[in-house]
DNA sequence: GATCGGAAGATGGTATACCAACATGCCATC
DNA sequence: GATGGCATGTTGGTATACCATCTTCCGATC
């Protein structure tokens, strides 16, 4: 006799590891501008304020460094990856051709479930429209993206886009916060909806795309803006 | 003064860690698939094997799986990555986009020196394509490919997609071994060159779709005539 | 004889100490 | 004031110890 259970049954015990939790802590942190582009990852410096050991923080550096979020400097240690309009413009471009992959196949899929879970998506970024809390309105986003995956059965690709986001998410906090976009974002975002709940692929891809490509733009502006002030400011 | 030097003098100290040229190990045992799918990489083996510590080979681990090249299984440590034909096909639908995309803008962006690279990579692709050597033309795929996605300044999805093959390197192996693919894959190669080399984007973008339109559908073929094969040696 | 339970080994996870190499900045010396 | 050298800090690398968990197996118990 084996110990096999229905799924149902099994106990789903999720050993979260030390070094799991530091990962999203890091990231986390990075992601919310604490550790700002640049910053010294400092081995030590980082055991003590995590209160973990070192073995725990180097790899967790070396996950972040594979995820393009933390970079090596040769005999100086890791620091935030810093990010050019280059890398940006580039990191735009790709989230463009597959979240509008993503819109077109999961128009093409739509089925009841996924449409509710579309419409809950949807529902809560309205509602994030209205919060003051930046945090909200960039969960409910991404919410809104990762069911649209989803359902698309793109899995690889929302993890990719995750992963692109994560290096751009300063620049995606400033545009999210911008205030033309609250008002066009919001009716970009309530297009692509629509053209989805339609189970139009190619209308829905081309939301997707004149959306991305005016975040793209407010993005290039707000980077621009931010290296003259820094320019300014540092030399 | 300062302790600047012309270039020329400066001394090239590349600090290839352990803990790189354990990735690069580990990758290439997995890639060649002298480590298959599935297969447990036990920490202490591997220090054994290649004879350096349990840090270096935990933190190699930690990278290998941030690029999804293995897979952890809670409390039973990593495994290598294994791969369906559900992941395969997402990995080559997005190639496919990323691809076409770096095709085009290769084709707008093309100069003197981009073209010479290119013409290059195409005479070693040819020279490869008679050689009976299958890692020639491995190498020299991926430098086409280089080239073109380097032309068009597409340097992070050309990161993201030489991780993708990483992934699916075996089925890449055998689709590039197949034989019909020796006839059509290299007028498809060349259909591509000709169309960047004419600076059509739009040619350049289809040509790449219907190259790798081809390449899923042999590797779809062989990973279920594999995985047939499997089934009745296996149950 | 079947089943339960515990011992032993294997493995992953974590913590800590130590050393070498290198960069940086300060300070004494000239 | 410039130079050289030293102290310090940081990283990379290694070794080792300890613990928790899982697997396996063996024996005791029913």
């Amino acid at each position: 006799m084996t110990n096999e259970q229905p799924a149902s049954l099994r106990i789903e015990h999720v050993p979260q590891t030390l070094r799991e939790l530091a990962v999203e802590r890091l990231r986390a942190a990075i992601m919310s501008g604490r550790f700002p582009s640049g910053y010294r990852l400092v081995e030590r410096t980082l055991v003590d304020q995590l209160g973990v050991s070192r073995s725990v923080i180097r790899e967790a550096i070396r996950y972040l460094e594979a995820e393009g979020l933390v970079e090596i400097q040769p005999r100086q240690g890791p620091i935030v990856a810093t990010l050019d309009w280059d890398k940006a413009r580039q990191i735009y471009d790709i989230r463009l051709r597959l979240e509008a992959a993503a819109a077109a196949d999961c128009a093409r899929l739509l089925d009841a479930s996924a449409r509710a879970d579309l419409q809950a998506a949807l529902q809560r970024l309205k509602e994030a429209f209205l919060s003051d809390d930046p945090q909200v309105l960039y969960d409910a986003t991404t919410r809104f993206y990762e069911v649209i995956f989803v359902t698309a059965g793109h899995h690889i690709a929302w993890e990719i886009v995750q992963r692109l986001n994560g290096r751009i998410s300063r620049l995606r906090a400033l545009t999210l916060a911008s205030t033309d976009r609250h008002v066009s974002g919001q009716a970009r975002m309530q297009r692509i909806a629509e053209a989805i709940f339609a189970q139009d692929p190619d209308r829905a891809s081309v939301a997707v795309r004149e959306h991305l490509t005016e975040a793209a733009e407010i993005a290039s502006k707000l980077l621009h803006v931010a290296n003259e002030g820094a320019r300014r400011t540092g030399q």
